[in-house]
DNA sequence: CCGCTTGTGTTCGCTATCGCACAGTGAGCT
DNA sequence: AGCTCACTGTGCGATAGCGAACACAAGCGG
């Protein structure tokens, strides 16, 4: 089990003044979010938001014909369920745990209720749903101009950033599907990224074994969000 | 010119309550946007804040190579420079006026005021970059699994959906910017539109003329950001 | 230990799109 | 009227990614 006051681990939550945390603190309930569970369905409104914790949620946009596309991904740093916030309740797109963990969620009334008495926290969520815009805006750039190589050190990189460990627990095929590519391009890129000495990856898991060598691979699109990221987040001046 | 009150042309004002209106009223000014004119830098922060009335501007992520595309559209429903009252003050996008025309602006500290008195302005604004949102994402999608032929064709609908008339002043060479695409592969894609007696274009002139056969054309991507911004706008129910 | 399921590697032909080069052609200017 | 330049059409070869098919291999349950 983890120690107390664990739900700091999210950025969001850790960046929030106490007194406002105290509001919410009674009600952050910790639950385990399992691979391929669904958190939000398109159109569906949701019960809670999620704040993950080590955990990695993608949020997935699913085509009539089975496709998808990740459009963001969101871990540690981040909150799924914007949209109950933002005033519409739900969204066409889907949020699927990508990488097993812990979450701390919350009742969406409380989220609402604590959002709307426009304190930090509102400005806490507005800042980082505009983050979570750069994301998106990025991916749809990315997904248009470069190479499933690059595509796929991107991602990997995001992830990596997200995780505790070096290792994701995360097949080719699933990889696939984030990207919006067929299953054998990742491969075909993986195989690269090896023989590279990059990463190792083995049955569903993949190592990290060469960060900077990613990093060096891949295309601007990662440094973009990142450097949003920390310059809405990270920088954050609490009012 | 246009009769006063013209500024309800724009659908965010006209959903706005009298009395919050009020407030904002004396402050707008009407301007002229032109054709590529740049209403915001990448990383630069806005003076000013956009409500087009028959303009569309054009948000666009530029890479360092210096191909672009477009991540949204935003016209008569819509309001530029979001990225003010969400809080982060900058983007590492563009907008650019696509279809030149006429837009109230006002001052980017008059807004957030406004914003953060957290009234009907503050939801109304919110639930706008919910639809921004989606229509980013449903973008992204777009670009890894549609053809340049539907892509036009969502282009197309998305601009005649914000113009007063059926006609676009637009070569296929800026279309070509927006998409991300060659200027070669949008002048075969609206050579087939125009065989199939959808459209006429002439030297930067387009003109659907059968926009039921560009409906009919169009991938599922269009009507999924038209329905959102129809639930999240249109029935929005003020407070 | 066997056999099944799941994940990975590889091949082949196909298509959309790219990058480039160059030829028309119309609109507006002088 | 004639020029010029921006816009459009077209025709290459090159290539990345697709779709389908199949072989292999590793883990798992019985």
């Amino acid at each position: 089990m983890l120690e107390p006051h664990d739900f700091k681990k999210n950025a969001l939550l850790s960046l929030l003044p106490e007194d406002d945390l105290a509001h919410l603190r009674p009600h952050l309930e910790k639950v385990t979010l399992t691979l391929g569970q669904s958190l939000s369905e398109s159109g569906r409104q949701m019960s809670h938001v999620y704040f993950p914790v080590d955990s990695i949620v993608s949020l997935l946009c699913v085509m009539e014909n089975g496709a998808s596309t990740e459009i963001a991904v969101v871990g540690y740093e981040g909150i799924v369920g914007i949209s109950l916030f933002m005033g519409g309740e739900t969204t066409p797109s889907r949020a699927v745990v990508q990488s097993a963990g812990y979450a701390y969620r919350l009742k969406g009334q409380l989220l609402k209720n604590e959002f709307y008495r426009a304190g930090s926290m509102q400005r806490l969520l507005l800042r980082y749903t505009q983050a979570l815009l750069t994301q998106m805006a990025q991916t749809a750039v990315c997904n248009r101009h470069h190479s499933v190589d690059q595509q796929l050190c991107r991602w990997l990189l995001l992830s990596l950033d997200r995780l505790p460990s070096d290792e994701l627990v995360m097949t080719q095929e699933l990889i696939a599907n984030m990207l919006g590519v067929r299953r054998e391009g990742v491969t075909e890129s993986a195989g690269k990224l090896q023989k590279a000495g990059l990463i190792s990856y083995n049955r569903g898991h993949i190592k990290v074994t060469n960060r900077l060598g990613l990093e060096a691979r891949v295309c601007e699109c990662y440094a973009v969000v990142k450097r949003e990221y920390d310059r809405l987040l990270n920088h954050y001046d609490v009012m």
